[in-house]
DNA sequence: CGCCGGTTTGAAGAATTTCAAAGGGAGTGG
DNA sequence: CCACTCCCTTTGAAATTCTTCAAACCGGCG
């Protein structure tokens, strides 16, 4: 492989190695792997519920989310991703997607056949591990949305999602200082959490009020962690940063 | 192994074989697995948040359930296990447990060592897949206890959980008919949904009155499936029953 | 410049929670 | 075997959070 087709799944060795040590065979490996890579404008379907893919998608740059439709057509969101994410990595072993996926804005996204990844897979089993590792993490993410959702406050629970955003951007090198990128629409942040765009609106007036947070642009700035991560019940354990072991 | 032993993981067999197609070897080295049975009272801790388990549980007979505390010390339930289920399988590559798993009744437990299953994984990797795909699955059920909780009302939550019981005890087999064992509470399902037990009550009142289901004892019956179905805006699709593939 | 999607605000309404207390039912110990 | 106890269920009433509706505002983009 040459050197720009390794640069360009640096993101996917990134995150791989936030999971757990990789060797340099494995390293070769992944940045062999063959892909395809697209350039997608905001508000595009990657996946839609009810496709059964042949490929998974891998974040490179920008973002994307999940989302369900239910019966009245309300839409829940249930995740973000950034870049290194490979959001429908669960596509792998669970042939219909149960939900759709999208990109949330301008975003790069490489596709990676499941061919390839199962034969990685086959090769290295170590890093099926990490991959297997990967959806559990997401996995655990849903286990803490549900607790928000459940059983926590409009406030606290806009709170944890800015946290929690805040620690994975950090966490993939995205973000200097307490200064993140910031594309989500205070409607996502309602479909995200359960709530209605006014009285997201009113809870995100109150965390700039108490000087929490500011946003400017698509920028937002953490003025008080620690004001923060308790007012939104936060606790970074369910992301399993600290890689296996 | 003697047949005993072999008959003991039988739930464990007809799970994976639910999920994929087994071969004669699979399966063998599935009941050769080594494990340890405890019957346990109701109530019981089997994981708690923060442990580092070096083994997984496997539900025999009974019925145990995962959870979270929150902050203000309010309790958000994530799922419910019933025979088959391996709950904890997760532990297998997220060390620390970021939440509890208590047996909701009595219940018959299997524990099943880490090394025994890794070692399982290495040498069938079919088996693997297959113990991935459940994990994934787990995801795809909170992804849809996400949507009600984050877009469904109280009457359609309630439906919608009883709807789930219903299928998977079916799927299961250890179901007769439209009658499912039902040892929650009308805590327990508020717990589960992020309801009050009040309105729980309340909506559980409706559901009887409108004669959707019947409650006597410990078992449930569903009286009008279609009717509880649509109540519910259930659609089993997300619990991927058919198998792989 | 005008449009479009997102943000912001006010006011009224609905769903659900909280508080309080009484009523069952199953197991336990006397 | 009965009474007691504990937990769960049930009901009423008041309180609160959050939603809905409606409309104005704002900012970026074509």
């Amino acid at each position: 492989m040459n050197d720009v087709s390794s640069e360009r799944l640096a993101p996917l060795v990134r995150k791989l190695a936030s999971l757990g040590r990789l060797s340099q065979p494995e390293i070769d490996a992944v940045k062999a792997l063959p892909i395809t890579i697209r350039d997608m404008k905001a508000g595009q379907d990657l996946v839609r519920q009810g496709d059964r893919p042949s490929q998974a998608c891998l974040m490179l740059d920008g973002m994307s989310y999940r989302f369900k439709i239910v019966g009245d057509g309300a839409r829940q969101i249930l995740s973000y991703h950034i870049s290194g994410d490979i959001p429908d990595l669960q596509s792998l072993y669970l042939v219909s997607t149960d939900h759709t996926l999208s990109t949330l804005m301008s975003s790069r996204v490489a596709f990676i056949p499941h061919r390839s990844l199962h034969h990685l897979i086959e090769t290295h089993p170590r890093l099926g591990g990490l991959l297997w590792r990967d959806t559990l993490i997401d996995g655990s993410i849903f286990r803490e949305w549900m607790c928000s959702m459940g059983r926590r406050s409009a406030p606290t629970r806009v709170a944890h999602l800015l946290c929690e955003l805040v620690v994975r951007y950090r966490n993939a090198g995205l973000a200097a200082e307490m200064t993140i990128p910031f594309g989500l629409t205070q409607i996502n942040i309602g479909d995200s959490l359960g709530l209605s765009v006014v009285h997201v609106n009113r809870v995100f007036r109150d965390l700039k009020r108490d000087r929490l947070i500011s946003v400017s642009g698509r920028k937002l700035t953490v003025l008080q962690w620690a004001e923060l991560k308790r007012a939104g019940d936060f606790d970074p354990d369910y992301l399993h940063l600290a890689p296996e072991g």
